[in-house]
Order: structure tokens, then C-alpha cells, then sequence
DNA sequence: GATTACCCTATCTTTTTAATAGGATAAACA
DNA sequence: TGTTTATCCTATTAAAAAGATAGGGTAATC
């Protein structure tokens, strides 16, 4: 809105945008997945050396890695020379499957979930609701964008 | 992903899953601006009405109103017959102005907001991440759905 | 058998959302 | 003019979640 009073947008929406709506553990997660995949020799690589290159708290990169090798996208090796690498080759790995994994839901409610579909409680009919209108045409947008991407596009 | 064992992606899943990507704020305050929209009659609305018809805790609601009517969005009337209504023609309210006021930044993170932006502190060079690149086309994407709807498109 | 590096659980701090409470202000109407 | 109606505004609180940390267990390599 052009003509409203700076103060008033402002208060509220400086708010929101200093936290993001992309949770950490998927961005680190992302950009974990995607140094490995730039990776040239496909030996396993160290946790510590993700969490330098990337700036990422290397106990928390650690869970997240961990739930990356748990639902099938790394496999590891303990133990000297030991560290995470990928188990698919990158143009395999589709962006909606590692959003699933790691965000959860792509949809913004659950009503228009297609993987994690679960009825609003304030809504009586969600044919006759505004919002889940909107949220379905969201949704298919961001979907769009998943599904024509792989790993191997993130890779600059 | 097909393979992977269930107990371990549903745990964090279900954990998101249970709350919503919208806040309930914009989630309530796009109701209530299509049940404004929707009245035949151009007389204000109270914000009592909206409340019971639409599910939402009045007070909250009220909140919500309070804040649209300070970002041009809404009118209001004190006393009695008094209320809500809309300033413009429903067809001339974007969504994208909307979303902007109600939840703040339609990006998902601060980097690609083309109005909030904001660098992320642990990205040295956003050329070079992953996270960013990924993020441009979905905020895009996203984008294109608010621009080509307008409150009018939301009414059932 | 010592070192390396992943594995796993539990806990804590901070932030944010959502909701509530209580009263001030202004308009309508008798 | 005064009573009713309904918006306006501030402050507080409860609950949830994200993010980060701690500390030790386990397996593989040399």
C-alpha cells in the first residue's frame, strides 16, 4: 500500500521479516545437499568441513544430516576418512521430495496439503472458504517450481 | 520419498504439519475482507457479525481490522450502526497488497524479498547459494498468483 | 587399541503467535 | 443531554516452536 503511514506498515511487518518463513534446518539442509552434490570425487565428506564452508552450527548440521541419511537421500561411513556423501546422482534428486523431508508440508495450510492434507478446525466447508481458494492456487505455483528442479539446478 | 521408513518422516513432518504456514492473522483477515467484499449493500459491517460468521475470536479480530483500516484497506463507523467496510472495489484490491500488510513479506527469505529485503548474515556471496537461487523462482512464482488475483477473485 | 567421525537423546533459551483483558473514545439516537 | 453502541488502543500472558548446545555412545579405520 503506497499511501498508508510508514510507522504503521512497518511495526508489524519488521517483524515478520526478520524471521524467515524458511526454517534454518531446511536451509542449511539445502545448501548441505547442494555441497555435496558439487562435490567432484564422490568420497564421503566430513561434517566439519560442511558446516566451515557453509557458516553452519556443526551440532546442528549434524541432526540435520542425520535425518537427510535416515530418509534415504546420504548415506555415511563412520570413522576415519569417514563423512556423508549422496546416494542419488543430483538430476535425480527432486527438489519436492527434500523440501518434504526437510520443511514438511509445501502447502501454507494444511487444508490444501496434498502429502500432509488435514482439515482446518474454524472451517465448516472448505468449498465455501476463501483462503483455501487462494491457498490452493499458491501451492500449485510452488509445486511447479519443486517439481522442475532437481539438486543438480541448484548447483551454481 | 517412497522408501524411507515411516516413523522417521512423519515425526518432523507431523510437527509442521500441525501448524500452518499462514499465520492466523492473514488467514482472518482474508476472511473477513471477502465477507466484506461479498455484502450486497455497501453499509458497515460490525465486526461482531464477521466474528461469529466466519469463526474468529472477535477480539482478535479485531486486531486485524484495526490494522486494515490503517493501511487504506478498510473504513470504519463508531457507534451504533457503525462497522467495517471496504474502501475500494473489491476487483482493485491485490492480493499481493494484502498479503504484504497481513503476513509481511511474500518471499521466504529476507534475501529475495524485493521489499523487505535484508542480507542473511551467514551467506558471504548470495550469487553463489543454493538457497537463494532456489527461493528467486518461488517467490516468483508466488508472486504471479497474488498479482493475478484481487479480492473480488476470492468470493465464492 | 587408539583415534576419528558419525550417532543419538535430552535440555534450554529465545522468539513469535495467538489470545485476552480492560478500558478510552466517538457516534447515533431518544 | 445522556445513554447506548461499537470502534479504538495498550498491555499482558500462555503456549508453541525453532534453534542451538551438551554430553556421551558407537562403529570404522589405521
Amino acid at each position: 500500500m503506497q499511501g498508508a503511514p510508514n510507522r504503521l506498515v512497518s511495526r508489524n511487518a519488521l517483524f515478520r521479516y526478520l524471521r524467515s518463513m524458511l526454517s534454518k534446518k531446511t536451509k542449511y539442509g539445502l545448501k548441505a545437499l547442494t555441497y555435496l552434490a558439487a562435490q567432484k570425487e564422490s568420497k564421503p565428506v566430513q561434517i566439519s568441513e560442511i558446516a566451515q564452508h557453509e557458516n553452519i552450527s556443526q551440532k546442528f548440521l549434524e541432526s540435520i544430516l542425520l535425518s537427510l541419511r535416515k530418509t534415504g537421500f546420504l548415506g555415511s561411513k563412520k570413522g576415519k576418512g569417514g563423512g556423508y556423501y549422496l546416494i542419488k546422482n543430483p538430476k535425480e534428486v527432486l527438489l519436492t521430495d527434500v523440501m518434504r523431508v526437510l520443511e514438511g508440508p509445501i502447502a501454507m495450510v494444511p487444508c490444501v496439503s496434498l502429502n500432509f492434507y488435514e482439515k482446518c478446525d474454524d472451517c465448516p466447508d472448505e468449498d465455501a472458504c476463501s483462503v483455501h481458494k487462494l491457498m490452493l492456487k499458491v501451492r500449485d505455483s510452488a509445486l511447479e517450481v519443486y517439481r522442475n528442479n532437481t539438486l543438480a539446478d541448484l548447483i551454481l
